[in-house]
DNA sequence: GAAGTTTGTTACTTTGTAAGTTACGTAAAT
DNA sequence: ATTTACGTAACTTACAAAGTAACAAACTTC
């Protein structure tokens, strides 16, 4: 499968959303992520059910934030996405007879368990503003380098 | 993708290799799995490789332990399949010009390699010894219900 | 209210990777 | 020599997200 791709995605898309004024069109924000407008359109609608964004048609219309980015952690984001499967790794059988084939499940469900609970400890201890503040100090440590 | 059930399935193949005196086939091994004796031995080929297994041709031949199962982590086993791609979510730009993308990508980063250390972490400290302890405990918890 | 813009949604095609399959060479046992 | 069984390469299938196309609905502007 071609890797997912939609929570950095959003997440780059919330972060230039913070910048502008104006709507930003499904047009605009394709081109900016190098995707087509209508799959903007299906990866934005998670965002829009869950209240972070809005959106509106016609003339001047196109998407803008709903929600200030300090109110919205990372986890809410990828909660807004539908928690997409995470994992490329799983069992090809949930409730086998054996049970040495349940012993090994168990035990690669439990490691991946684990690693979905960091995982979602992670991004729940990060707001999208706090992603904005790590990108103006990349960008002011890219303006030092320059001088 | 279908999703990559290796780990779990050649964890299982062990626990039962462990308890046989006679290697087992391919084929008796993808009967078990409900899977192809060639996909079996597609797996099995990085445990050999690792010198956990070894493998037989000819009349009587297949697949025999080649190392104590209290000297196999669970790490030890996915290092053996060759520690296939965790996570279904990733970047699908790498190293990208915008410098929103690439807050929005490096915190998607730090949440999936904090999930890996974890899931790793947790694979080592589990020797597939152990979980025929587990498997056997189930076995008896099982007979004591049937009383 | 006509024209033009933009979203919302559906249906379809493409893509990437492991699973699954087929085939055959190689080596061992009888 | 025959049979068994691994080793490996080449190919097809399956599946979910990406990507594409199309159009109705709704809003803006004039």
């Amino acid at each position: 499968m071609p890797t997912d791709s939609r929570l950095p995605r959003v997440l780059h898309v919330l972060l230039h959303l913070d910048g502008v004024d104006r709507p930003m069109t499904s047009e605009m924000i394709g081109e900016m992520l190098g995707a087509n407008p209508s799959l903007v359109r299906r990866m934005m609608g998670g965002l829009r059910k869950a209240g972070f964004v809005g959106s509106t048609k016609g003339h001047h219309g196109g998407w803008h934030l709903a929600r200030r980015l300090d109110e919205i952690s990372l986890a809410d984001v990828y909660a807004a996405l539908g928690a997409p499967n995470l994992f490329s790794v799983g069992m090809s059988d949930d409730a086998p007879q054996c049970l040495l084939e349940r012993a090994a499940n168990a035990a690669t469900a439990r490691a991946l368990d684990q690693a979905r609970v960091r995982f979602l400890a992670e991004l729940q201890g990060v707001t999208v503003a706090e992603l904005v503040e790590n990108a103006r100090r990349d960008i002011e440590a890219f303006q030092q380098g320059q001088r």
